[in-house]
DNA sequence: CAGCATACTAAACACATGTTCAGTCGATGG
DNA sequence: CCATCGACTGAACATGTGTTTAGTATGCTG
């Protein structure tokens, strides 16, 4: 009844054709994408795909909960406080830390909030769950004032760091520097906490 | 030499298709809006929007340069001091103000730069340089402290502010408010305000 | 061993796609 | 008035698409 191989897992082709599936979506927009083109990738036969997915809209959601998995474990190992975040509490770094280089989740990322996908809000959900825990700790230890409106203030904190990975090439292009590199994080996260620990409008927090 | 209706412009019937497929992209990508879906939603035959652009990719490349001319048109106008901007200097509400309700010039934009596209990159960058001339000037008058890395500064604010066009579904469903609608923009000009003042960390500056 | 289910392929199918083509209509200019 | 040019249509075309189908090989189970 089970799988063959799903034992000794993620070698199967089955996984092959997701992983290849899910770079070339990220890459080009799934709608761009042809069966051929990721049985090509995967080295299969298109006729394998549709076998092992129903069909292409099939395999779309096959990645969807694939990504989605991936980050419900990094969120939750975050919660758990499993990983570093030593960096001035960037999330997204630690994404890109904990992901191997180069992969391919921030752009599907990317593709499917930009899209409107229901997957990708349900990411950007457990994004905010997990900001709000976030900032609900350092305002407990006195480390944050909650604002006025703490949910908003929390978005604002989040989406300031989800732009990182968003917008990650064009502010490449604007500032001569990878916002995620070495050392564009470092200006970055510099001129962040500057503003967050200073605000505006002073260098030492002149009220006006 | 001439076009026949180029006098009495818009309403000629490339327009039409023009903005017809401005919304179709924008909905549903452009990849899966076919020349068929166009021409129907124009009240035209299909052999008339290739007789106009050429082919659909010609199409695409007209309406990247509609959208970054109004744009440019709107960039233009907010340097010379022609927009109000009364808004705690947000440009994206500013922008939204100036475009006709429902428009899918913002929904298009979101399309561009999450595919990285290039027409989106021109259009970010253009909208980074005006962000830095109003900090240059803001600067100038004493109103804000240019930070130790002024691009970062101005890039930072601006890609809050870009945040609220391209997540805008994203933060009014975690938010339960329309983060530009009337009481949603409300909320979050004043919490942000707040931290451009005080920072994150006190409500009236606390040093650490 | 037989029986069976599963992974997999090669070829075909039905259909939707972007584009072309031949021709009609209507206005404009000499 | 006639010739010409551009807007415009309806039907066709070539191709690429997702998917189906028939069939082979292989390993598992009884």
């Amino acid at each position: 009844m089970l799988n063959m191989r799903s034992a000794h897992d993620d070698r199967t082709a089955r996984a092959v054709i997701r992983d290849r599936a899910l770079e070339l979506f990220a890459a080009q927009g799934p709608d761009s994408v042809t069966v051929r083109q990721i049985a090509s990738a995967a080295g299969v036969s298109p006729g394998l795909v549709i076998h092992h997915f129903g069909s292409k809209e099939g395999l779309r959601s096959a990645v969807d909960e694939h990504v989605a998995a991936v980050f419900d474990g990094l969120f939750a190992r975050a919660e758990a406080g499993g990983l570093d975040m030593s960096d001035g509490g960037s999330f997204a770094e630690t994404l890109l830390e904990n992901l191997p280089p180069g992969s391919s989740i921030p752009g599907y990322l990317r593709r499917l909030l930009l899209a409107g996908d229901a997957a990708g809000t349900t990411i950007f959900r457990r994004w905010f769950a997990a900001g709000a825990a976030a900032t609900e700790a350092l305002v407990a230890r006195g480390l944050m004032a909650p604002g006025r409106d703490p949910a908003v203030r929390t978005a604002f904190v989040m989406v300031g760091d989800l732009m990182l990975l968003l917008l990650r090439d064009q502010l490449a292009d604007v500032l001569g520097v990878d916002p995620l590199g070495a050392e564009g994080a470092a200006r970055w996260a510099e001129e962040v906490l500057d503003i967050y620990r200073n605000g505006l409008f002073g260098t030492e927090g002149e009220p006006s």
